[in-house]
DNA sequence: TGTACATCAGTGAACGCGCGTTCACTGATGTAC
DNA sequence: TGTACATCAGTGAACGCGCGTTCACTGATGTAC
């Protein structure tokens, strides 16, 4: 499977490597050109060969991370198995997951800045992400009677928005924290608060 | 009140207020001390007679920014006022509102990478504006049965982190947006099927 | 009120730095015959 | 299989740039007498 062979060998995804490592360590600001080379072990002019510049370069990485994170979220939602409820909630808790096992592609996903129009492949990317959640959205929300049942759109843009204020609140390095309580139980009350709320959950 | 008289008058503010519409414009990554002390009017070199550096600056807009939303929130709360149920839901609105009318100053509190931490009157700004969030879950958070009543601090964070999270998602430049839903929109539904979880609006 | 001195906000020039990017090159690999 | 040529990934040096910051200065303002 490994493709070495040509000089480097696929300097290209070592790239990307090096750019998640920087980005992870010192946020989306904190990447340079110049030092995913050197940690590429190549010259800083060597990147050039395989990227536009900067942006393309963070494009491609936000771009794997999309389609990794709709990976994550989709095996974790498991066709909707054992129920649409399980399988949701199963969802919320695989979106923090890879927040927190993949920081480097999560921080160039929301917080580099890098237009999710820059590249199609990166647009293509971030719809599939999307989509997954919509699906499981989707799913739930046909248990609630039609004519108290919102928008599954606006049922998935609640849940994603919740997951995503809890990474970027709570669940950043910040030293003891803002609050007594850890991300993931934060998501899951809040989940299950939110599931009460929609009649999808028995009041206690 | 205008202070004007010595040299520029009052250049310290001066300063910030370029910094906020620096921000605002290209984000906390294009604010630059050269570019803020341009639009001031006065040399590059001016802006250290009254901040220790870079950071500092931006510790002060982000401090401003703190108190100013603890206001902001305040005001939108007026003492629990007709209800603890309508005042909690005014403060939703106006997280949102301050994050529409003051984006310099919302980006240099949660984008900028500061630590809150960075000063003592940073933390002590950041504290009060949590502080009159969790007070007003802590209103409402009394009408629930004891036994099934979450924790206000949870209850606050959970508030926060859906609020944020819209703000970063669906209330940006994004062209177009990504949901049909304007953020005020979304805000509002999601709050109230969350209270509903909470029994504190009945089920329809 | 007038004068002498102290203060200190802002200046202008300069610094070292690291960045993104370009360019002519070189040498390892792939390919055609 | 061997040779000649084409390709192209990576090099090394250099560029222009704008950044944050420092420093000796100057001149306007504040203050003591």
């Amino acid at each position: 499977m490994s493709k070495r062979g040509y000089h480097h060998g696929n300097l290209r995804q070592a790239l990307v490597e090096a750019a998640l490592d920087l980005i992870a360590e010192k946020g989306p600001t904190g990447f340079t050109m110049a030092e995913a080379a050197k940690r590429a072990d190549v010259s800083a002019a060597a990147p050039y060969r395989h990227f536009a510049g900067r942006d393309d370069l963070i494009a491609e990485v936000a771009t794997q991370g999309y389609d990794l994170f709709a990976d994550v979220l989709d095996y974790a939602y498991d066709g909707g198995k054992p129920s649409p409820l399980a399988a949701f909630e199963a969802v919320g808790r695989a979106y923090l997951a890879f927040a927190r096992k993949y920081p480097g592609h999560y921080m160039a996903m929301f917080e580099s800045g890098v237009s999710v129009n820059q590249t199609t492949d990166l647009a293509r990317a971030a719809d599939r992400a999307t989509r997954v959640l919509t699906r499981a959205a989707d799913a739930l929300s046909a248990r609630i009677p039609a004519d108290r049942r919102p928008p599954p759109a606006m049922f998935a843009a609640h849940i994603n928005a919740m997951s995503h204020g809890i990474v970027e609140l709570y669940a950043r390095g910040k030293p003891g924290g803002r609050t007594p309580f850890t991300p993931e139980e934060l998501l899951e009350t809040g989940i299950g608060i939110y599931l009460r709320g929609l009649g999808l959950i028995a009041p206690d």
